[in-house]
DNA sequence: GATTGGTCTATTGTCTACAGAAGACAACTC
DNA sequence: GAGTTGTCTTCTGTAGACAATAGACCAATC
């Protein structure tokens, strides 16, 4: 039997820093102090920096140098540049991973439904949102595509941190269980084999209620943006 | 007039350490070791860990806990992964930028163009690869779309950290010249508005000959990457 | 009263030092 | 002679401390 190897503190602290920010616990356009989170998180600043490197990169803080870091605040136009290059990475996705190939990637995606099913089921909000970062990423995964996953992911937990900002108005109890149940609804079409079956689900499946009046709520219009606004909700009526 | 701020060593050392992977000084395989490089850096550890921690996400080195870290070593299924991402990213950066809107973005690609035209007819190889990427990144840039563009760019340079195996072929001063006169060309068509036609030149400007007799070279063939390269060459036959 | 100058504190940027783990090598045992 | 064990060196992981900068606040002057 292997041991794995113990996590590092800059391993836990990215981890930490992430759950901070995806709770909402940290919001956009916080402050992070160095010497705050070490205390709270009891480790010493060298690999807290680290982990903020690794996040910065990721997008969710930005650093402005000597001046500290913050939670990035998504403008309009960054929520437009996040929906639509997730939507272009899952198509690519998509087209290469469905019909399922490998039995493993697809057991991979049951898996992070079943876990899901057991956090919905008992309210653990943050398991659910965990799971289903896991489920949309193993889906992703079915195209055998490492690098197409890893962009995925960045851009998912960006939407997340965006997502955040009204995730109060979403946090009742049945909302976890119905995410569960279209998540394996999703499943359901990809495991018949049909590309465009799956676009069609994925396309209906977006929830796209967060952007009801969010040009209220963010800053950042560009033309780009606003186009895109338009068309979207357009395309809904 | 505002002044910019000192870069950190942080910054610096990220700047150095890619230099020294993309001209090669680096190879892939090679073991980083971080005493070695602060003392050939003038840095302390803490900063250069940052830095590695910064090109390990973009996939050029890669850590290994406790172990040290490596100069990524490319398999076939990572080529085939960073050709085709790289080209579905280009698509969708094309059909977003092309016809141009902004003049600014134009703006900047022509002053990458030219700042490559300098470099390739001083012979300086290190300047045309960086002009090069910055001219391929304005190219991306013209879409307006940051994300596209930090993906576009993280990808580009693992391909180049790729095309190092094999960039002492390549080195010939002409070569320099010829890369320079393609981007050019490429520039002439955005700026003639047809996103298909840049679809087109993009298809024949992607310099394949890096994939000659790749397989001999590297390993990690998957069945994607053997049905992908077969497919690339009877396209070009 | 407004503005400029200085000081002071909080925070970031960097370095040095130590603890612990991994791998190499040698000596010892069978 | 082969295998195993113990030790030693090298390197990474982390901590703590110091230096330098940015921003706030207060006082003094015009």
């Amino acid at each position: 039997m292997r041991i794995e190897a113990p996590p590092s503190m800059v391993q836990l602290a990215t981890e930490a820093l992430m759950r901070m920010l995806l709770s909402g616990r940290l919001q956009p356009g916080d402050r992070v102090v160095e010497n705050q989170l070490t205390q709270q998180l009891g480790v010493s600043r060298p690999p807290l920096r680290e982990a903020m490197r690794v996040l910065e990169q990721q997008g969710l803080i930005t650093q402005q140098p000597r001046k500290g870091a913050f939670v990035t605040r998504l403008t309009l136009h960054d929520i437009y540049e996040i929906v639509t290059l997730r939507r272009e990475l899952e198509r690519m996705a998509v087209d290469l991973g469905v019909p399922v190939r490998e039995e493993s990637r697809l057991s991979r995606c049951h898996a992070a439904l079943d876990r899901h099913e057991t956090c919905a089921r008992a309210g653990d909000w943050m398991g659910v949102l965990e799971q289903a970062v896991e489920f949309h990423s193993s889906v992703i995964g079915l195209s055998g595509h490492r690098r197409l996953e890893e962009a995925y992911r960045s851009i998912q937990l960006q939407m997340l941190l965006c997502m955040g900002m009204n995730r109060q108005a979403r946090a009742s109890g049945e909302s976890l269980v119905g995410d569960w149940e279209r998540h394996r609804r999703l499943l359901e079409v990809i495991e018949a084999g049909s590309p465009e079956a799956v676009h069609l689900e994925l396309a209906r499946h977006g929830d796209m209620t967060f952007l009801d009046g969010i040009e209220d709520r963010v800053g950042g219009h560009s033309p780009e943006s606003l186009a895109w606004l338009r068309r979207v909700r357009e395309g809904e009526a």
